[in-house]
Order: structure tokens, then sequence, then C-alpha cells
DNA sequence: CATGAATGAGTTTTCATTCAT
DNA sequence: TATGAATGAAAACTCATTCAT
């Protein structure tokens, strides 16, 4: 799927791969977009789980934002199937069931990274009510890198160093 | 377009609101796919014309980055449908002639991003041939911001003072 | 299966009705158009018996006929879902088995009409060897009635005493 | 159509047997249903045009009412498929936007039967607010013997005569 | 005997694209 | 050059039926 695309990976290659009918797909999913979601759903959670460690251990506010943006960003290196997914499933039909479940998570992503890194951006001087807007800057920087990166063949053999110094570029800056 | 999705938006809906015979469409380009690279070809073409000037006026790197980043990022909020394009423009088919037109140019635009602020990038210490993957974060960033931004109702609305401080942000931080 | 249509009834929504496994449905019919043969045959089944007693009590011929005109009438108005299942299960592919056992059984229903009418249809002049389609006409008016009715609210509230002025001018008007 | 049945029709040989391709259908119908109800809708204009001239010429109650039932008998006669059409039509998924145009357009023929025979009926003694259910026997007979009988290849070579004395029969009966 | 997960044949419908006019 | 009717390949989805448990 993160080779050729969500639209292109048909229903009968997914089962095919899974070694199964095509009827049995949908005894587990009620419609394409549906599995599409879920597999959105997953992918936020585990994301989620590697983010939120970050926020127990104690640190100064640059650190914190530097830590949550490299999180970001090395999830999205490691998997660059996630950010072509993410990506690419903000394009289900809008307005469909499917596209509001994806947005709605995505949200939530957005919500739980603007929980964590509000107050040091506060302290940066960020203003605390457009907190979600920085958390956005953060997601969407680490999955548009590798998903226009996935496009250009750029970003997979990026140095972790680097990487990291980007996301530390972010946060000093702020803190201004 | 930029409401429904490139794929859910029909040959006939574009002609029809372009007041032309649905024939007419495929007198000016061969395929729906073609139509969409020439229009991520006019859309990189006008963010080109925008970031060109900004390497004339001498200043200092860390300013000449910012500005770089503040550009593209005032560019796609002007026009979120650009963002919507862009990424999406991705998902078709890879291995598609279109898929690799698409490429090709958002690779020149890169390079045009990298041309310009290499220079810069290497006085504060990023590697020289690594400068893509600067101008890939600096575009990425602009691009995914709005374009996960569009999902959410997040983005459209930002101050333009904050949208510059996210700018100046990765100017400064790399400028460590 | 009344309200919503033969096709329209899944094998699910039955069993889960029965509030059994969806497979146990096959190990008592071999097949779904089986099933509706079957339910067809009860149907002839149950109009038979009340049609039946009307031959035994000796009476006039126009009487007679009216009478079985009547009790068929009754039946379709009290069961309406009887009168779509006998012209739906006409539908089945013709020339399947289940499309032959239904004919047949109706068929014979028709059998059992003319028999009963035969000889006072020929009192009033009908030829016998067209009393099969004197019973048709009895048979199909009483079914046409409540499965044309059915889908315009027509003829569930019919009074009685309307519908047996149906039956006997019928008789009446044959016994010129 | 006639042959196999409404459901058991696919597209494919619709548009096989009309020497066109199969997109080509839905150029001129937006769906199978829509087709099927156009075909009711020529159906029943062609049966009003045969029903209609009965009421012109001035006649008693009696001759009125049996020449209506005569003609609808002879047209279903004449067009077995047109008895199988508008009986399977009425299994089109009930709630369907088919469906309700099917029973709207049979709805406007009943009116159309019941506005002819209404004041011969009242003349009769059938009560004029019941006239649609007058109607509703006349239409349903015809239809329904030829309905039930091309399954039982009954009524297609029933002699005219005998269809007219069953027209008769219900008239004369009625006007007792 | 009951079950329900798995199956895949079969159908409608969509829509980019063609091409005769 | 513009047009839009015709096209048919493709794809999601349905559902009766099977069968291992």
């Amino acid at each position: 799927m993160a080779a050729q695309g969500l639209e292109a990976t048909k229903v009968a290659q997914i089962t095919a791969a899974a070694g199964v009918g095509k009827g049995t797909f949908f005894t587990h999913w009620p419609s394409k977009d549906a599995f599409v979601a879920s597999l959105v759903d997953t992918l936020l959670t585990d994301l989620a789980r590697r983010v939120r460690p970050v926020g127990l251990a104690p640190t100064d506010a640059e650190a914190l934002v530097a830590d949550v943006a490299a999180v970001h960003l090395r999830f999205f290196q490691l998997r660059p199937e996630a950010a072509a997914l993410l990506n690419q499933s903000l394009s289900l039909a809008t307005g469909g069931e499917a596209h509001a479940l994806v947005a709605a998570r995505l949200e939530e992503h957005l919500e739980l990274v603007a929980g964590m890194i509000a107050p040091a951006g506060e302290q940066m001087g960020w203003p605390r009510e457009r907190s979600r807007e920085l958390a956005l800057a953060v997601v969407a920087t680490a999955s548009g890198f590798f998903w226009l990166g996935g496009a250009l063949d750029l970003g997979a053999d990026t140095p972790l160093e680097l990487l990291d110094r980007l996301a530390r570029a972010l946060a000093r800056g702020l803190n201004r």
C-alpha cells in the first residue's frame, strides 16, 4: 500500500496478500475506507505510545518541545508507510464517514501533543490558545517531510543526528 | 477540487464548471492525470516566483532561511487548495507518467530552494551535501501544515505573525 | 418478508428473527428458494383447507362459485403476506427447481378449485374443458386484488360485505 | 425479460440484445430500477390509451363496466409480458425510489379507471367512495389472470369470447 | 445437529477516454 | 476545434452457500 498508494491498492490485492478470499475482507471491515480508517487509528495509537513517555521525564521547555518533535521525526522515518498512510487517508471522500473518523483521530492526536507542549510553548511566549497550531507544526513537519520525501527518495537515509538537529532547531528557535 | 479531493473531482464536473463540453477537456490535456500534473506545474511556478526574490536582497544567513520558510508558509496559507493539490498529486498512480512528472517538478523546486539556502545552511553548520533535506524540511513544513490543517479547520486563520515566528524559529534554532 | 419482499429478505435476517445461527437454515432447507417453495406449499395447503368445506354443503351452482371466490378473497385479505408471497414466488428464476415446484403446487390448487366448480360452471354454460380458466379467474382475482392492493394501501380495510359482493357478482354474472 | 423475470434479466443481457455497450444503458437510465419504472410507465400509458375510448361511447352502466374489464383482459392477453412486468415491478425494493414511482403510476391508472366506472358502479349500488376498490378488482383480475396464468401456461389461448364472458359476468353480477 | 467465519461468483454502477459528427 | 453519446474495463460490495468445529 505504501508503494503504490491507498487508492491504487485494490481489495483483491489485500486479500490475496493475506491469503484469504475476497469476501473475507468485508467480514472484518464494512468497507475499504473503514479499513483505512482503522489503519490510521492503529498508526496514531502507536505514535502516541512513543510520544507520551516524553512528557513524563522532567526537562526544560526547550528540550521537551525538541524531544516531541524528534520522536515524530524518528517515527515517520522508521515507518515511511505511516507518513504515506496518514497523508493519503486525508484524501478519502470528504464528507464520508471514514474521512470524518480519520480527521477526528488526527485531531485527538493533536490534542495530545498540544496538551504536552502547551506549557512549554507558553513559557517560550507562544500563546496558549494557539497551542494546537504549535502541535500541528510539529506533526506536519515530521509527516510532511517523509511524505514528500518518499516521493523524492529523500529522508529515508537522513542521519538521525540531522533529524534531531532539525527538531532541536525548531525548539531552540522558538525559545528566543 | 480542493473541497472534494482530486479523485472525487470528475472530468465532467471540471468541464461543466468551465462551461465547455466534456470532450473538449481532452483536446487540451491528454488525460486527467496530465491535467493534475499541469496544475502542479503552475502551482510550483507560482511558488518559485514568490521564493526567488528572497535570495536577491542580501541579508544574513538566519534571515534568509527564515524568509524562505515564511514565503512558503504564507503561500500555502493564502492558497489552501495548493497544499491539497500538492499532497494529493503525490497519490497519483506511482509509476505512472503523471506521478513522475509531479515528482520531477517537486524535485526541481527543492533544488531551487536548496540552492538558495545551501550557503546559509553551511554557514550555520548544516552539511552542504544535505541541503536538499534542509529545503525539504522547509517546504514540507509549510505544505504539511496546511494539508493536515485543512482537514482539521486549522491554519487558515493563524495570524501571519505566528507563521512568521514559526519560520524564524526554525532559522534561529539552526543558527545556534 | 411481506414488508420488504422475498428477494430483499436475506437468509441472515430470517435466521436472526428465528434466533438461530445462519448455518442452521441450511440444515432445514437446501436453499433459500426451496424455503420459499415450502412456504408456498404451506400457504396453499392452508388455503385448500378453507376452500374444500365449501364443496361439501349442497347449494346451487351460483352460490357455490360465489362461496369459493369469497373464501379466496377473505383468505388473502386476512393474510396480505400470502398474496405477496404467492405473486413474488412466481418471480423465482424461471427454469429453476423451486419455480417448477411453486408452479406445480399452484397448478394443483387450481385443479382442486376447478374440480369443485366445474359442474357448477358447466351448469352455467361455461365449457367444462375450460374449467381451469374459470378457477384461475377466481384465484387470480383474489390474489391479484391484494397483491396490487398491497402496493397501494388498498384492500386491507375493504369491508367483508363488499368483498362478498364482488364474489357473488362474478358468480351471478356467469349464471346468466 | 418476460421469459426469465425482471430480476433474472441482467443489464448486460439487455444491452447485448440492444447491440450497445454496457455503459450505454446508464446514459439512458440512471439505474436498472429506473428502467423498469419507465417500462411500467409506458405500459400503463398504452393501457390507458386503450381504456379511455371506452368511456366515450354512451352505453348503460353494465356494458361500461364490462367493456372496461374486457379491455384490460384483452390487453394483458395480447401482451403477457405486460402482466409479468406489472406484477414483478411491485417486487422492486420497497421503499426505493423506483417502487414509489411504480406504485404512484399504478395508483394513477386506478384513478383513471375508478373515474370512469364510478358513476356506473354507483348506479349499480356500489358505494362511490369505494370506487377505487372496484377499479382494483377489474385491473387485478386481468393482470393477475395472466400473471398466474403465465406460470401455468394458461390464458394465452383462452378464447376471446370466454374472456368477454368473464368481463360481462363481473358487470352483470354487480348489476343485480 | 448447530454454528458462523470464510468464500467467490456475480452484479450494478462509475467514469476516463474515444471518435464520428 | 468543440462536442457529448457511446464505451467497457474495472472495482467495491453482496450474500447464498459451505464446512470445519
